[in-house]
DNA sequence: TTGGTTGTTCGTTC
DNA sequence: TGAACGAACAACCA
């Protein structure tokens, strides 16, 4: 489930192959998914790659940047060229990790193609819940990155809010880039319980959540983002994260705490899985 | 076969 | 009036 960790992966991989690389047109395989018409980026390049929270974003110039949202199972896959014997020099996969990751291409799921002077760009997505548009207004209201503010603001953003802090930390609204994963875990490294409203932590927590927030991500960036534990052929072939070898609580239900006391214990919250230590987290 | 899973939207309730 | 809640969406897998 791409969170910022996994989308930021992609895009330091993809900047490195596909700046420069000029379009030459495009296919679009499932048009539910497309929002808008995209025939102004036609034989436009590629300035650089950016993110905002989990949206990638090519930016073909001034007021041209094409958003991707990878929702649960969106991928992208960027083939260079291939040379004169018909052999691909280079694949860059990233996302939702399935077998497409290997497989070749187009795929069963592939939803769009884009075709660049240099290479083809695939994205794919099991379901059609991702979306492609340029300009994303989702973009717009996305609150600020974790990385981009300080305690203070961090503990502006939640002291007035009601609600369970798990599920305030990842309305994209207040602060982008943070899901499921991450939230969880943060919670941990907060030791709060994820559903304290967010109004009523103490000092010492918003200030450890925070730091929590930020380590955690870190970490997923360092590890290259988190791949499910049933792609194993994946990660035998080099091309998933490994955050998940570093999970704090998240999938730990019923394993021993990190901090060695207390039983990691699951709960739905906000109709999504919840994992956390009744010991060290109140 | 049915239910669980996921991020975001949207309609409903408080 | 705004915040909070929960169902819906799609498709796969256990």
């Amino acid at each position: 489930m791409p969170e910022l960790p996994e989308i930021e992966t992609v895009r330091l991989q993809l900047e490195r192959v596909i700046k420069g690389a000029e379009l030459q047109g495009f296919k679009v395989i499932s048009p539910k998914i497309v929002r808008g018409n995209l025939d102004v980026l036609k034989y436009k390049s590629v300035k650089s790659v950016k993110r905002r929270g989990k949206v990638l974003l090519i930016d073909f110039g001034p007021g041209l940047l094409l958003g991707f949202h990878f929702k649960m199972t969106g991928q992208l896959i960027y083939e260079k060229i291939q040379d004169s014997r018909f052999k691909v020099q280079e694949r860059i996969v990233g996302g939702h990790p399935t077998e497409d990751f290997v497989g070749p291409m187009p795929g069963k799921h592939t939803r769009a193609i884009f075709n660049f002077d240099k290479g083809t760009l695939y994205f794919n997505d099991q379901r059609l819940f991702g979306w492609i548009e340029i300009n994303p207004k989702f973009v717009e209201d996305l609150g600020p990155e974790p990385f981009e503010i300080d305690e203070d603001r961090f503990l502006k953003l939640l002291v007035k809010l009601k609600r369970p802090i798990k599920l305030v930390l990842m309305e994209q609204g207040i602060i982008s880039g943070i899901g499921n994963i991450y939230a969880n875990d943060a919670c941990w490294e907060g030791k709060v319980n994820p559903r304290r409203l967010a109004n009523t932590l103490t000092a010492k927590q918003y200030h450890d959540l925070f730091e929590g927030v930020i380590k955690v991500l870190r970490d997923g960036i360092k590890y290259g983002g988190a791949t499910a534990a049933d792609a194993k052929y994946i990660d035998l072939r080099g091309l998933g994260g490994h955050y998940q070898d570093h999970f704090r609580v998240y999938g730990r239900e019923g394993e021993e705490c990190l901090r060695g006391d207390g039983i990691v214990n699951k709960f739905v919250l906000g109709g999504r899985g919840t994992y956390y230590c009744p010991k060290c987290q109140k």
